[in-house]
DNA sequence: GTCTATAGCTGGATAGAC
DNA sequence: GTCTATCCAGCTATAGAC
């Protein structure tokens, strides 16, 4: 009576969900050490402990594991960027969100590559999964337009210092921090730039030589 | 008399380098049509119209045709840099310089790929190219010195700011100037934060809004 | 669902006749 | 130098027994 037909198609897919989530944390591990276009089918099932055909039937094709790892930054990418809090000073949030893009990025390079840059050959994620991606870009846009930059051309200017920075970091220095530490002075240049009537809450380094200047 | 043994070599030579040089062309035709990465050697003969083992006869292995292109492209880019003038006036001329280095960067995605960014799996350029490429970067930090920008700081801001526009107007807006129409604020800000004394010859419109203010 | 075995393809690179 | 023919390695994906 309590265990009636219905409660068994939970169990499989529980069970399937484990396994599949299984084959992606392999599929983690080794791009992190072999890099994101290294992948093969393989080498995965090697590390997962199955073999080749065991992959197909938890997934479509090579592309359907990108995809759900796709997904799964996405999902983490969201979350880490919603994690910031707002201490209601602008300079000091929008440089904590970048700060907190940078130190996200960093953190992981395929995840960057997969995420951001379009290096594997025929992948494009599905519209589900990119929707993630999208919405949690769009919350950095929000956040620009509280402090009061909305002109288009100002947020293109903010975007590519920010991709700058990171790539810079990601490509020539992947473990240390010399693009990093810059976080601060980029967001005091580019509000200086946008917002020559300052409405910062707290006194920084640009207001301070602002008043020097007086 | 006149033809002795020693001209026979030149000729050879010659014919060897155009031979080369045809095939590099061919190889610039493919990249630019299937990407950088797609080169194919079976492909690359059939475009320059020999069979593969002759493809062999003058290169020892596909990265040596990367190097081919490497180098060519690295010249290309010394050339390029190079002939961009200097007009004395501080703001425009590194707002040539950048305009100048963003435009050679978009004319060809591959180019761009190939020089800047480590997009191919085993290819490493041999000193020889790289130093051309390493020799026209310099160019670059040189004219920021006689600018005045010497902080290794604000230099690594630059670089920054510089392959952020490219790399945004390249991938989000490869044929229109999105990003690269954004130079000339670029530089405003760029040396309003790192000049705060101003030392341009010409008025700019931040020397204008300065002057408004006080 | 999981395996062994293998198909089918594409890649770089080589052998050997001419 | 140039070709035809081929080797060998790697890949994704599938067939079919269990």
């Amino acid at each position: 009576m309590v265990k009636t037909q219905a409660t068994k198609p939970d169990w499989r897919e529980a069970r399937r969900r484990s396994a599949r989530d299984a084959i992606v944390v392999a599929a983690w591990t080794l791009v992190e050490r072999e890099g994101l276009a290294a992948l093969s089918l393989r080498d995965l099932a090697r590390e997962a402990g199955i073999s080749t055909p065991t992959v197909y039937a938890y997934f479509d094709s090579k592309n359907a594991i990108y995809d759900a790892m796709f997904g799964q930054a996405a999902e983490q990418f969201t979350a880490y960027m919603a994690a910031i809090p707002d201490s209601g000073n602008v300079r000091a949030d929008l440089a904590a969100a970048l700060r907190g893009f940078a130190t996200f990025c960093t953190a992981s390079t395929p995840r960057y590559q997969l995420l951001f840059q379009r290096t594997v050959p025929g992948f494009e994620p599905s519209a589900e999964s990119y929707a993630h991606a999208v919405a949690a870009l769009d919350i950095a846009r929000l956040r620009l337009g509280e402090v009061g930059v909305t002109d288009p051309r100002q947020v293109d200017l903010w975007t590519a210092m920010t991709v700058g920075l990171v790539d810079q970091q990601i490509s020539n220095d992947p473990h240390g921090d010399r693009w990093l530490s810059l976080v601060d002075d980029a967001v005091e240049m580019f509000l200086t730039h946008c917002l020559p009537t300052s409405t910062s809450t707290s006194p920084t380094r640009a207001a301070t030589r602002e008043r020097a200047r007086r």
